[in-house]
DNA sequence: GACTTCTCTTGACAACTGTCAAGATCGGGC
DNA sequence: GCCCGATCTTGACAGTTGTCAAGAGAAGTC
């Protein structure tokens, strides 16, 4: 019935507790959430918790994985149903600005988190895996541009990564202070890089699909 | 005698203080730097902080103020001494993997807070006037680049900024996680990219310095 | 219906936090 | 030498934290 059916009731209650989770760690980042303000914003006390998981990093790590396994599809379906390279600028452009205004939140949370995973050994494994999941997302997009123009890539798939999560990471800290009005210089931003991220000079004389 | 000669011995002892708190909020991270333990690695006790604090985000503040300073003209030697365009890159990408090396802690401290700042409102105004002062270090490197070459810049000061941030802050975590190995990516990364921000069409026939 | 197992709440614990006040210590001016 | 202000230490405060144990409650089985 539900999307990704749970194994057993166990189980399913980690997935709600992780719902909660993140509704607190997304408005208080990771180090002002306590447990108890966790299970707060949840229908359980605050002693359940250590029914569910080990200790506090086991609930924190699991409700970012339950987060971003929803999410490393997020532009999987700009990527299908673009069909030209303009078309494709113009969906990523927008799914990017507008997850900034549904998620803010989540997205705070992962940069808060992929920061702490520098102090804190025990997030570092968890968090490696998922940016190498959102490196292999980017790169798909990516990669579909350099086929759509027919040119190559210019760069490496992290390389692309990192420098349109920095992208996404200004607007992100824009956007928390700004609101709104800076979302469209993102869309802008990506409009002027990615065309930087193929070789213009080597392009292919049939690109894999009409322009 | 000392290079910038505080204005009183109140305003040394801060500095003084800033100096101490810097070691182990590089070391713990902003959220686990209690006052105790930054006033355990100094040679005060950790009432002395009130003293010359009004609080602890003021002396947090006040510490990231007084080591980003320095840090501002980082580049600025490297833009300077450069002769070719191929000189300033390779200057530039020895120049950011050797201060991932030397200074790690310091640049975790800084990502540290400036997500924080997404969180903390008090920490906004300095994190946004930090990070403007590093958009302009960084765009006088592009923008020298770009004169080296001859070729106008491809994107704005704050793209630039952006991306180069994120191949930064990627290979600090890299670095976290795998040691000295990974830097030599940075610089491979950096003399790929650095191209793709100056419009290599339309370059001038006799850039600003010989080739 | 009794018994067992799973689920959850409550209350406590020790440790730690930022803050501050009371007083010790120090240094320079008279 | 004495005093006064600046400087620093000590100890305490109220609040919060993660963790856990004891037991209440629910659910399911025989």
């Amino acid at each position: 019935m539900t999307p990704t059916r749970p194994v057993d009731k166990f189980d399913r209650r980690r997935d709600e507790l992780a719902e909660s989770a993140l509704t607190t760690l997304g408005a208080m980042g990771y180090a002002r959430s306590s447990l108890r303000e966790i299970a707060g914003n949840s229908p359980f006390s605050h002693g359940v918790v250590h029914y569910y998981f080990e200790d506090k990093l086991e609930l924190v790590i699991y409700s970012v994985r339950y987060y971003k396994a929803r999410c490393v599809t997020r532009y999987d379906a700009v990527v299908r149903d673009s069909a030209t390279a303009g078309e494709l600028v113009e969906a990523f452009a927008a799914k990017l600005a507008q997850t900034i205004r549904d998620e803010a939140p989540m997205h705070r949370l992962w940069y808060d988190l992929r920061t702490q995973s520098m102090f804190e050994e025990g997030l570092r494994e968890a968090i490696t895996e998922i940016d190498a999941a959102l490196e292999a997302m980017i790169w798909r997009v990516v990669d579909r541009y350099a086929a759509l123009t027919g040119c190559p890539p210019s760069v490496t798939a992290s390389s692309a990564y990192a420098m349109l999560d920095g992208l996404f990471q200004q607007a992100l800290l824009a956007f928390t202070a700004g609101g709104e009005p800076v979302l469209d210089g993102l869309a802008t931003q990506v409009r002027a890089v990615l065309p930087l991220l193929v070789r213009q000079g080597v392009c292919d004389r049939s690109p894999s699909t009409s322009r």
